[in-house]
DNA sequence: GAGGAAGCGGATAGAGAATCCGGATGTGTG
DNA sequence: CACACATCCGGATTCTCTATCCGCTTCCTC
């Protein structure tokens, strides 16, 4: 992987700011919008990110990278059900504050290998957090692995159902999170 | 309103049947795919439902009605919780059967009039159902009527974004709903 | 069965996404 | 510094899908 030419990598920020801005005022990321924007060819976009989804992720890394980090501090606290409830507190906070994570979360396929990676990481670090919390008898026995994700997802989309402004969310989502771990709760 | 002619009474079926095959196997609805299907002019269509959002509306009618129809049974339930319990179970079954009524029901603005009309009937059975529980003293204070929809709506995406096949869903839903009442209770 | 209203259908205009390649710009070398 | 090569840029163009419009057909009424 050879380094960027000195244009491209200005290019490449631009892309990425302009995208970032998209996904914040809750615009549908167009390339060809994108571009423009930029004040940009097509084709320059359309190389760096062959398609919509590949700009999405990659906008969305950085949260997705704090995330993991968080995940392995969280790994080292002793009271294994505050360090499973605080673990996803910080995913539904992120995804409701960031309308690119919440969409990339939802998803299954990638379309970036190191997307792929982060999230698996995260994954495997809930997998241990909910292990833990379960073996301390703090949560239902019925839980599963594979619910994390979708609950984490729902409780996302029921703040975005319920909430007109961004700034909104993050009490509505500490709400509906406190809700379902009351429900999670041995 | 004049009754339809004998030929755009049957055309009308027809579009409505490929549509409800459409949404069931979760094809996005375009009309000029809906016409080729139908064997129709894409005019004849368009001129039935202005919009993919008009005929979607339109699919989803019949079950919203069947769940209207049963709100008003669940207001003559003696048990307070029991009866709160049990309508959100069926919006909760009927959203993740039924793909039309999962998208709808997370929109706020509709384009046909009774589409709106159906929907508010029932929200007005949720708060009034929740109302009876709570003076009953038997959920969380801090349920607000405005948090009802998304909730239920969180429940029935964390379901899609859990499982791969439709037969799946009524289990999972059922476990997912589960766990958010017993956050709900007092 | 003639007249008129209601409805049909698909050619076509319009909007947006994605490609492709001639030209410009940066990078390593003598 | 100047040259050659590789890399990258840009936007005209093509491709794909949406939506309209209007001449023709079908149905209903008398």
């Amino acid at each position: 992987m050879t380094p960027l030419r000195k244009d491209a990598a200005r290019n490449w920020d631009r892309i990425l700011t302009v995208a970032r801005e998209l996904v914040d005022e809750g615009t549908p990321l167009q390339l060809n919008d994108v571009a423009r924007r930029a004040g940009l060819g097509v084709g320059t976009v359309y190389r760096h990110f062959p398609t919509p989804e590949a700009l999405l992720e990659t906008v969305a890394t950085p949260c997705l990278q704090t995330i993991a980090d968080h995940g392995r501090k969280a790994l080292e606290d002793d009271d294994p059900w505050h360090a499973f409830a605080d673990f996803l507190t910080r995913l539904v906070e992120a995804q409701v504050s960031d309308p690119a994570l919440a969409k990339i979360a939802a998803t299954a396929e990638d379309t970036l290998p190191h997307t792929t990676e982060l999230k698996q990481q995260i994954i495997t670090t809930g997998t241990e957090l909910l292990a833990r919390a379960r073996a301390a008898g703090a949560v239902r026995e019925d839980l599963d692995d594979g619910d994390l994700v979708p609950l984490i997802c729902g409780v996302a989309y029921a703040t975005y159902v319920h909430s007109d402004t961004p700034a909104d969310r993050i009490p509505t989502a500490r709400r509906y999170l406190d809700t379902l771990l009351r429900g999670l709760r041995a």
